[in-house]
DNA sequence: GGATGTGAACTCTTTCACAGCG
DNA sequence: CGCTGTGAAAGAGTTCACATCC
């Protein structure tokens, strides 16, 4: 099945899988069955092997697949094999957080800058080493390597955050500002509203409380 | 349509459409057509009529749906109908960021306790007013009418916290902690790695440059 | 006229069952 | 013998086109 149109609900997997096989890596585990994996990310075996049949064999018959070469090939697809450098605008509450957040490094994104209009905030360095700089030089990325953008901005200043990150050359964005917003069509946006996710978990609480269990 | 399974993915829409429409109502707007709404939040026309539609008939053909009057619709079937008291556990930098997040109010969602294991944050006000407690003494929350709970612990710290606001009673969980966790049949588990969602990014950036637009 | 509401067609995903290989 | 890889079936979700109603 090698050539062939990838599911978009299998790429979402993928990052799953990668985190698994980089804990049973370190846990010294040379080989793992889809079983195995599977108990573990918490997803079906056959599932597992079906996303990874998009892409090639990567397993060994009777024995499963080695987690470090499995490991290398996602980030491979994923294209997290080069370390991706990243910008922050927007550092208000949430924005110190994820600059703080120690996350990223698992899949190999860094990131190296933060803007804000704050006055008061600009200048200032963060707990990890991020110089806070002003969002009216954001042009400056564009000579920096710099492919992705975290926004973390009031819904309000989005749009127009957004327009100047593209002019600036960013090719992805990861937008914490619950709204739409709009980019040209080789600019990849996925939008991430904490309190929305928030709000559907009631929908699932049934309000008569039953008691049974697993 | 009326009597129907519910797709998830229309339950997944539907907080977007209540945001868009609180937007719209606020503006002044009485009606709004399905196409007006689809530009506003990013979706279809055709597919939010179809989402409306497993519910019932909210709108006036030939009109619109009478904003206010539908936006009471979805609060309903999401069960934001009433004011939803909600635990933080894990006061590190990314949950004082959620404290402080102003967009839970949306959606009549209140966080409404802190709990820590760290003794130098056990007792201090945060700037919500929101006074952090021992997470030893979560049971405390079976009595305080709290049904939902955001956890963002460490991974590591996750499963066994999460065992813990089972057994007070919480009934939907919103985790941050970058692993799948286990819980019973009627808990509601939504996990939400921001790590994850920066990571799948780069696959969608096309390694060579082209500069088409819109 | 101008919008909604919806069966039917279509497309995308998941599940299954088992052939194939180490 | 065990575990992968995959075609084929089943299931979900989206898109369409248009009847329906204000």
């Amino acid at each position: 099945m090698r050539y062939h149109k990838i599911p978009d609900e299998t790429v979402r997997r993928l990052p799953v899988y990668l985190r698994g096989l980089m804990v049973s890596a370190n846990q010294g585990d040379r080989y793992i069955s889809s079983q195995s994996l599977a108990d573990f990310v918490g997803v079906n075996s056959w599932q597992i092997r079906k996303d990874f049949s998009y892409f090639g064999d990567f397993g060994t018959r009777g024995v499963g697949y080695d987690t470090e070469k499995l490991a290398r090939e996602i980030k491979k697809i994923l294209r997290l094999d080069v370390i991706r450098r990243a910008v922050l605008v927007g550092v208000g509450d949430l924005g110190s957080a994820l600059l703080a957040y120690p996350g990223f490094g698992v899949y190999g994104l860094d990131i190296v800058a933060a803007f804000d209009i704050d006055p008061k905030k600009i200048g200032q360095t963060m707990n990890h080493g991020v110089i806070i700089e002003d969002f009216a030089r954001i042009d400056t990325v564009k000579e920096r390597d710099i492919s992705l953008a975290i926004i973390a901005v009031p819904r309000t200043a989005a749009q127009e955050a957004v327009d100047q990150l593209v002019a600036a050359g960013i090719k992805g964005i990861l937008n914490f500002a619950p709204c739409k917003i709009s980019v040209p069509k080789r600019v990849k946006v996925i939008t991430l509203d904490i309190a929305m996710e928030l709000a559907r978990l009631p929908y699932y609480i049934p309000r008569a409380g039953r008691t049974d269990d697993s």
